[in-house]
DNA sequence: TAATATTGTTATGCATAATAACATAAATCA
DNA sequence: TGATTTATGTTATTATGCATAACAATATTA
């Protein structure tokens, strides 16, 4: 069992960005899954119920995904009766979007365990250290 | 034109960490495009390059994927006659991967370009800043 | 020798992501 | 005003990344 050597692809920040984050996914995705949410469902909730009325334009804009993906991701959430989608009266092509009030109390819970994991997740990290690395990751956005 | 606001979602380390990914990604698949390849089969390259007489299983490891999703990985560089599979005699279940001379020569083309891509993407940052990252980074992982 | 484990493979499905094309509505401009 | 262009949401389609089940061939272990 001669070690596999990485140490190429470890110039890269990619690489390393690439590898951390996929141990944090796979703990988002175990944490949401007894609330029956994907990631993209999640944050999208996430963002209507913080920017209630916002639109899906908008919305697929700040979540870096095309507006057609949106739209399933929408579709759910408004047949899990977590969101509606109403007319806006000043512009009829678009939807406000709002939270129901069993969103909203899925958004109470689900924060509480997404953060709760992610804490754990990272319990052995100075905050401190967190914090200088989550300045560079908004450099580099 | 009121801006999104994201603050619950920035709270999460994994939310900065998909958004920066995002923006190394982008650049990397850009610079991929003209050797034609994507990432995972940039990745395999490189490791069959920098490892030689690896077998599929071990690189399913460190590539962190399944080795079902290895396969075609490894017939398309096959396919393009960058690497070589061989029968191990001492295992005849497994083979060992090989990289061609094509392969080694499309190996140092594509990290030299995709060094300079990344290189300049980051050219705002400190150095030390992206080492102290990194160094955070490995602690997720 | 018999049972178990490993390697590579096929088939399949789900999640994420990108593009083209379209109907409806709004905005622009000439 | 009317004609053109732009914006919003949608459908359809495709590519990519990633996971699991099931299997044949081969090795290993009991």
């Amino acid at each position: 069992m001669t070690k596999i050597n990485d140490d190429t692809l470890r110039t890269f920040v990619g690489y390393h960005l690439k590898r951390s984050f996929n141990v944090i996914q796979s703990d988002l995705i175990e944490t949401l899954r007894p609330f029956d949410l994907r990631m993209l469902t999640y944050s999208a909730l996430v963002l209507i119920v913080d920017n209630p009325g916002l639109n899906q334009s908008r919305l697929s804009q700040i979540m870096d995904i095309e507006r057609p993906n949106l739209v399933v991701i929408i579709d759910e959430l408004e047949e899990r009766e977590l969101i509606t989608r109403e007319r806006v009266p000043t512009d009829r092509r678009s939807y406000a979007l709002h939270p129901t009030e069993a969103g909203r109390a899925l958004y109470r819970e689900t924060l509480a365990a997404v953060t709760q994991h992610e804490a754990k997740l990272l319990s052995g990290i100075a905050p401190e250290q967190l914090e200088q690395m989550i300045a560079t990751l908004k450099l580099i956005e």
